[in-house]
DNA sequence: TCCAGATGTATCGCCGCGATACATCTGGGT
DNA sequence: ACCCAGATGTATCGCGGCGATACATCTGGA
């Protein structure tokens, strides 16, 4: 059931990864990684744990008992507020390699190139690589597209929806100048790869881009 | 019912406006539009064309009947594919108008100012640079709180995410200097209603933008 | 002649979003 | 001490729009 979305799965995987968290943190979080916008609500949220922990991906630690390093006191908890805390599973930690290794079509769409990018540092090098061609191939034929129909209905169009035209063009044309040089970037790093040939670290040391 | 958001219903009255359409076509003018990207589906356009009808805005010019300028002979209709065409009634046109001119926050978020903005030329000139101006607020206001989030964060962020967010901040900038360009450009083609006060024309000249 | 692909209309399931509700904790003003 | 506004926190509900899908007809070329 609820077929959730598999970026959105990464998503959240990818940040309990790092450290367990409760709800309201996870999302800001989520929030502050996409850049802001891109912002997720509760709506989306919520279920999205829910199923997750159907799943078994991961584990919600019950804040009502003192479980914690300091003393066994329990501390009666008195006041303090239930947080629900989220953490992953070994299952979730296999299921996040397995998403974050994969490097199809479905990891470099609009929707999910963010996503996907904002764990390179922990993507090993072939895939980060295939990712970005693979995210610059796409651009590359959305800007021929783009080009032909302008070709085809250019005197039909005033000056405003041509402006318009003309400022997308460059923003995707902009995108794919910054992903060759990232390209180029990973390039040049992975030539270390031919001295060290076992050591394909999971955690690389991330090539500097820009 | 069915709530439609006004920038669908803005963006549909917009293409018909200019002429009467089908269907097919229709989705087609809409994605060529908003520049191929932006893509909206029959699942979107059929629903909204219905509650339009129901409105009244639009009326279907049905096929089978041989109301055309070309004999009455009715033709049989043979084989020929039932096309509906929609065109705009007189109260939809008025509703064009009045959407047009709308200048709040409604007009310039992410998901409107596109379709605003590709109907300039149909815009009176002070709806126009209130918009401008109003979207640029909001960039900035944007700029603002990311600037300050990647301070509060900054280094617990790898150079990935770094990057990611760099690019994106840099994207937003660009779009700022873009709309100041056309606010520029705005104010001086309007340096001519000075002389001519009261022509203020529906479809006024476009300011040759860019 | 045949069929692949473009043209055309239409619906259905369901995901994710905005709105909303509700509760508790904190800090600053008076 | 007291109050209350705003941040913190969990959670659900309605429903709009999207992808998938179905189905029919028209066109052109092998």
């Amino acid at each position: 059931m609820s077929r959730r979305s598999e970026v959105l799965e990464l998503a959240v995987l990818g940040v309990l990864h790092e450290a367990p968290l409760h709800g309201y943190e996870l999302r800001k979080r989520l929030n502050a990684l996409l850049g802001t916008f891109r912002a997720l609500s509760y709506g989306t949220l919520y279920p999205a744990l829910k199923s997750l922990l159907a799943d078994g991906w991961i584990r919600a630690v019950d804040p009502t008992d003192g479980t914690d390093t300091r003393t066994g006191s329990s501390t009666r908890t008195g006041s303090k507020r239930a947080r629900i805390v989220y953490e992953l599973t070994a299952d979730g930690k296999e299921r996040f390699q397995s998403l974050v290794t994969q490097s199809g079509p479905a990891a470099w769409e609009d929707e999910t190139f963010d996503v996907h990018f904002a764990f390179f540092a922990r993507t090993d090098a072939a895939t980060r690589l295939r990712i970005l061609e693979g995210r610059r191939m796409r651009l590359q034929e959305r800007l021929e597209g783009v080009r032909q129909s302008m070709a085809r209905t250019r005197e039909r169009l005033d000056s405003y929806t041509l402006e318009l035209q003309r400022h997308g063009l460059e923003s995707v044309e902009r995108e794919v100048r910054w992903l060759t040089e990232l390209i180029d970037s990973e390039r040049a790093s992975n030539m270390t790869h031919l001295r060290d040939p076992d050591t394909l670290p999971p955690r690389s040391s991330p090539p500097t881009p820009g």
